[in-house]
DNA sequence: TTAATTAAATTACAACTGTAATCCATAATA
DNA sequence: TATTATGGATTACAGTTGTAATTTAATTAA
């Protein structure tokens, strides 16, 4: 099921502190941006309708929590990103990237240490 | 100015062989997957108000042609996905891709290329 | 116990999207 | 010249999205 820009929003305030009720998402949100209550609820109502969440009660809240992975969300995204944009090859992305964004050296370690735990495995 | 999906897949086309008149888009779309042409039509002049596209006349058709290069465009979307799924690290897109899909040789070979491009100018 | 507060549910509404069909003007054809 | 075909322009229409306001049911406070 597809989520939403705004929707994704709220899944990253959920990964980060699931479970966690409607008032924790806001505050959550709230310290990047100014959310407004009304509408993070309708996101959260919406994911549940999609069921990407779901919920138990707690008093007379709600405690949510995701139905599916941030790891396994960011795979299959990148995986539709990569072969959208860049035809399948991550090393585009990674050129392209690195042509408008500096790479800081950390970033550019666990690249070198990716490939030669490839290496090591695939020889 | 956001491109929707089924847009960008005209932009593809467009990209491919500009300046193209609607017909040789179509055609091209076609090779993979089936567009009624009035959608087509539709999305190019969606994107002609977007300014995505401009035209000039040829007869009777028009002769599309795009305002933003490829390469832009995949540097604008890059940027904007990395950030927001991988929180800015492009390392832990790569990461996360090679766990879902198989690089193939070549691929790997042009990151380890870029890295090594990367390590001469800096250092 | 009645009123105020508060969670969640429902409703609102315009812009954007996917997916075409219809309209209109001009060019090609009979 | 009258008719048909064709390319672009306009219209259609339901589903999604961003962004909330309103309603409802239950709880807490007066």
């Amino acid at each position: 099921m597809k989520i939403s820009k705004t929707e994704l929003s709220v899944m990253q305030a959920i990964w980060a502190c699931e479970p966690c009720s409607s008032d924790e998402v806001i505050s959550y949100l709230n310290q990047d941006e100014d959310w407004h209550e009304k509408t993070v609820k309708t996101l959260l109502n919406r994911l549940l309708k999609k069921q990407v969440l779901s919920y138990e009660c707690n008093g007379r809240q709600y405690l949510y929590f995701s139905n599916i992975s941030k790891t396994d969300y960011q795979k299959s995204e990148s995986k539709d990103f990569v072969s959208n944009i860049f035809q399948g090859k991550v090393s585009s992305l990674v050129a392209s990237f690195a042509q408008e964004n500096t790479l800081d050296k950390d970033d550019v370690e666990a690249l070198k240490t990716l490939i030669q735990s490839w290496e090591k495995n695939d020889d």
